[in-house]
DNA sequence: CGGGTTTGACCAGCGC
DNA sequence: GCGCTGGTCAAACCCG
């Protein structure tokens, strides 16, 4: 396999041979603590669009405790991909302080990843950004192509940082950086930031390979990644948290008007929540529901876009 | 020839 | 204000 090939050269850090073609997907949904304020800029922006945004933000933050017990110490250095989110928007103290604790978890992996911001947030860092740390070329791997644009040494690191944009479509604002851990030199740190404005490359891709039956979501028969974006533990998340009051607002602000744009965000949440980030037994556990599968439409019909 | 990479220059943010 | 640093630009070059 090519991209394996390549990877083994990463001695000589040839890193754009790595992006090439690849990819890591700059969602939220890789992230085991998810931020869905991700999908604004600017959180004013957010509570124009949704003056209701408040009580969303507070359903957030139940979420995010929600993810919290599976922070790194219930799933040390996959051998795939470690993610960790910084938050672009301003944060409560307190909020602070446990992200700068979960920080400190991630740091005594050897790993280090970017500080939340600090209140008074500069320019530079109210980009939104998703940092991804790989140990793997197929976690590098996605279907976005990027363009290498920049590279620079980076002040007490060994390894200098690569700069690339998306290159799918023309006006895409997508940017990504790759750099390599000093600390442990397989590992690679990909941050993610601002959004495509275009389809995933491969979107209709992975849903090819699903079919539908009963109006229901069928992973593809191979094990192949996307299956694990269309298996049974999303339709079971979406239906855990729809169980809780909270589907309503999330689909909401992420401003879903079609199902087509409820698939996209189901196939991304399966990224995150099939990749044994949130193992389905610990969150049954957690919130106390059983795994069932959710019928797709009836979910989508039951209010996802039509709030 | 089109699209990608390389690399020095430029610019803006930040700390002192 | 100045220097450091990181992010981006753009010309030159490479490659299929």
């Amino acid at each position: 396999m090519v991209l394996m090939d390549e990877f083994a050269c990463l001695r000589d850090w040839d890193l754009e041979a790595i992006v090439r073609g690849s990819t890591g997907e700059a969602t939220i949904m890789d992230d085991p603590n998810p931020d869905f304020s991700y999908f604004f800029s600017e959180q004013d922006e957010m509570l124009d669009t949704f003056p209701e945004f408040s009580e969303t933000t507070r359903v957030l933050d139940d979420l995010e405790e929600l993810y919290k017990p599976f922070y790194p110490v219930l799933h040390p250095l996959s051998p795939h991909t470690i993610v960790k989110t910084s938050l672009p928007i301003p944060v409560e103290p307190q909020q602070v302080k446990e992200l700068k604790a979960s920080e400190d978890k991630v740091d005594l992996q050897g790993l280090k990843v970017p500080s939340a911001p600090k209140c008074k947030k500069s320019k530079k860092r109210q980009n939104k950004s998703v940092v991804k740390q790989v140990t793997t070329a197929e976690g590098l791997d996605d279907a976005w192509a990027w363009r290498k644009y920049g590279q620079k040494p980076i002040k007490g690191s060994p390894y200098p940082r690569s700069y690339y944009r998306c290159s799918s479509s023309k006006g895409c604002l997508a940017r990504k950086q790759v750099e390599r851990s000093h600390l442990d030199p397989s590992v690679f740190l990909v941050t993610y930031t601002a959004e495509h404005s275009h389809p995933h490359p491969t979107r209709r891709n992975s849903l090819a390979g699903t079919t539908r039956k009963n109006n229901t979501l069928v992973p593809p028969p191979t094990t192949t990644r996307h299956q694990k974006t269309c298996s049974s533990r999303t339709p079971f998340v979406v239906k855990s948290i729809e169980d809780n009051g909270l589907a309503p607002s999330v689909p909401r602000c992420m401003d879903l008007k079609k199902e087509e744009d409820f698939l996209e965000w189901l196939d991304d949440q399966g990224a995150q929540f099939g990749d044994g980030w949130i193992p389905t037994s610990d969150l049954e556990k957690l919130i106390g529901l059983e795994c069932q599968r959710f019928a797709l439409d009836d979910g989508f019909t039951h209010g996802f876009a039509h709030h």
